[in-house]
This record gives C-alpha cells, structure tokens and sequence, in this order.
DNA sequence: TCTCGAAATTATGCATGCAATTTATATTAA
DNA sequence: TTAATATAAATTGCATGCATAATTTCGAGA
C-alpha cells in the first residue's frame, strides 16, 4: 500500500552516514558527494539536507553547503537540565504505566548490556543502553515526549563515538544503569527519576570531555599544518 | 550581510499562513496554488513544505500532497505534561537569571496585555501573551529550551484562532498572568513554576474545548454535507 | 619568496520538464 | 438512478539545466 518514499529513506541513511561518524565534525559536504554516494539526484537530496538541518543534525549555511552541526560543550550545558526534565518526566509515567513485560524486555536488554560492559565492547554496549533509554520513553505511552528526547539524544550522539572513554565512568553509568532496573521494578518513580537524572550528567559530563578532547586535537592540528 | 536565503523566508511565510488559519485543517494544500501565491517554483517551495513538516505543522503524505497537521484532544493531553516540565524548568531558571530590565520589559508587555483582555480584543491579547512567555524562556538565556518550546507551542498554536473562547477561562489566565509577573518580581522559582504550570494545563483544557468545537463541526458539516 | 588580486572552476539556488501516481470525470451496465 | 469501470486531467516525485555566488587556481607585483 506504499511507495519507499525516497527523500525519507535518504533521510534515514543520512542521518545513519552522521551517526557512523562519516562527515569528520564541521566539515563541508558537497552535495555532489552524496548524489554519488546514495545514487539519487540533487532535488531529494537537498530536501533531505533541509529535513535534518531542521532536526538540528545539520548547519546549513546560505550558499556554503551542509556542514554537521558542532556540538559545543555550552549546548550540552543547555541541553542537560531539558534532558533531565524530560528523563525524570519518563521515569514517572513510565513507572505507573509499565507492564511486567515491558520490564523483562528492558531487563534481558540490561543484561546483553552489561555482559558487553564485562567485555569493553562500546559500540554493542552503546546501542543496548540506547535501546533501554528509548523503552522507557516507549513505556510512557507518551509519543510526544519520546520524539523530543530522541531529537536531542541524537544531538548528543554527534560526539559519542569519536574520542576516547573513561572507563572509569563506564563502571560508574553501569552501577547507575542496576539502580535504573532495581527502580524500575520496584515501579518506584521518584526513585527512577533521580536515578536518571544522575545517569544523565554523568552521560553529559562524559560527552563534554569528548568535545574538548575534539576540540584540543582541532587546535593542535591547526597549530601544526597550519595556513 | 548576504542573500535573504529564499526558502527560509517560504518557510517563514508558510508557517504565518498556517497560523492565520489560511489552510482549513487537515484539508489538502496544491503545491501549485502556494507557489502562485509566494511567486516561487515549486522547488524551494517543496523544501520548505518538508522542514514544516518536520516541525510538526504540516502532514506530508506520498504521492498525496502536504496537510496542516490536525490536532487531537489526545495529542493535546501528551503534550501536556512535556510543555509542564518545560515551563516548570524555565521558571525555576529564569527566577535565577532573569535582570530586572528583562522583567520591567515583561511587565510592560502584561500591562499592555491586561489592556487588551479588559477591551476584550482577542488576538492582539493572544500575541502579547505569547511574547511574555518568549520572553521568560528567553531569561533563561537557554535557546534549546526555548526552541523545544517554541515548537511545541506552535502546534498548540494549530488549534487556537478557530472558534470560540470561554471568556470565563480568559478572565482566570488573566488572573494567572497577574500571579506570574508576581512571582518573577519576587524571582520565586517554586511558585513560578507553580503557577506556570497551573496556566498552562488551563490553556491546554481551552485548546482542548476547541478541538472538540471543531471536531463537532466537521461531523455535523460531514453529516448534512456528505457524498 | 610572499602577498595581493583576477580569472577559472566548482558548488549552490532555483526553475523547468518528464514520468508515475492519484484524483476527477464520463461512460456503461445493472 | 446508482454503481462500477475506464479514461482523462491534475498533482506529485524526481532529474536536469541554467544563473549566481563562492572557492580555488594562477599570475603579477613588491
């Protein structure tokens, strides 16, 4: 009863290219580029292009091109305190909502995720813990609330993959992620709301040493080639 | 400095029409008919139509044309407890941040708004009142914030203009402005907060009230009317 | 050798054109 | 007269082409 619809599916791969950490941050992305690389002509590609600039995933600038948004450490200060609102929002709706299945879907996903913690694997580990964060919002019922967070979860993930990690606080967001599960059985929310919020800067705290970790190695590499 | 970017001024124009109430709800919008009216070609017009959607205005349906998203009474009661702890933040934020030039600039626009509800004049009563909220999310000096709000508000905004208004609950907002501008005269966050939200669930039940005004019309319209 | 400036190249913004899908209309059968 | 089908019109999706702005390259002068 449907039709692919192009632009959406490029949409999807663009924003999966971002992910993947292919664009190197603030660099210029020729439209040509991508008309190759995703074998589509420059129309929905460029509708595209204005889609996720609108979901804040892009900078376009007037007759300069597409450039990935940079993260600054100042927009993940201003984005934390919504981000907590939002987290500690979900965590009550969600405790009064939840099934006893929905908690054993999150609770066989904590375990895959914390056999990855186990083992240093990030990437897997990554996107386990995503997929808990979104079954909570899935859990609320609440579409609305679950599409914002998403929105700004990925402005987060710009900087996820592309610097080094502190596995220190890797053992720490894990011990937060038992207390997420231990709260979220109990079905105790303000409890879960706290414990998220807690979660959350300490995500946060890690993305913005990553983003000036980013930024040091920009400036040292300008420093060195220079103009 | 450089090219006023025409598509993003077709964006700008598009969403006002939208908020006149120019495009009936849900009812199909021709390309053809809006590049006449803009005096633009379809493509710049095409982009702009997906970033609207992307907002959340428009409904874009393949093969099927662009559709000012309908409002439901359920889409209302989600957003609700989202714009709740939005708000809630914003006054805890701006109570701290806020100079007292941003709140003589507030107070001037409430009494000016004040004005407006005692002659009873609706819509410039409306846009006062919209930019006194700015203007607190704008204290917090946090644009993420207040672009998710913004957002937001301008969905709620779908359903405003188009039928009638409880005067009763207007003269109560106007009460709630009066304790609003108190409470940020004495920058008391909780009670700000308290108040905004108390505001806002009796804009919601308003919106609401509307949704339901319309919905009945379409149906009595469809049942006199129908194929 | 370096700096400044102009031409050439490239990329972006927008308009138009064609194919495919959808919607409206007309014709026919019950 | 109504329902159903087929045809015609209109609309959307995408590709291409041209004009304008930006970037790069090349050359002249100091």
């Amino acid at each position: 009863m449907s039709t692919p619809s192009l632009h959406d599916e490029i949409v999807g791969r663009i924003r999966d290219m971002i992910f993947a950490g292919e664009f190197i941050g603030g660099q210029r992305v020729p439209e040509k580029l991508l008309c190759q690389q995703l074998s589509v002509s420059r129309t929905p590609l460029r509708e595209a292009l204005k889609v996720l600039a609108a979901e804040g995933l892009l900078t376009l600038l007037p007759n300069r091109g597409a450039r990935v948004a940079r993260m600054t450490a100042d927009d993940v200060d201003e984005m934390f305190p919504v981000m907590g609102v939002l987290e500690g929002l979900a965590g009550e709706i969600a405790c009064n909502r939840i099934t006893d299945d929905q908690i054993d879907e999150i609770r066989a996903l904590h375990y895959q995720m914390a056999a990855h913690h186990k083992r240093k694997e990030l990437a897997p580990y990554f996107k386990l813990n995503q997929q808990i964060h979104g079954k909570i919002f899935a859990a609320t019922g609440n579409g609305t609330l679950g599409s914002i967070y998403d929105s700004l979860t990925g402005r987060i993930r710009l900087a996820r993959y592309r610097a080094n990690f502190s596995y220190e606080r890797w053992d720490q967001a894990m011990a937060e992620h038992e207390e997420i599960l231990e709260a979220l059985s109990d079905r105790d929310g303000p409890r879960l709301a706290s414990v998220l919020k807690r979660h959350l800067e300490n995500t946060c705290e890690t993305v913005k040493e990553v983003i000036r970790a980013m930024d040091d190695e920009n400036v040292q590499a300008k420093g060195a080639a220079g103009p």
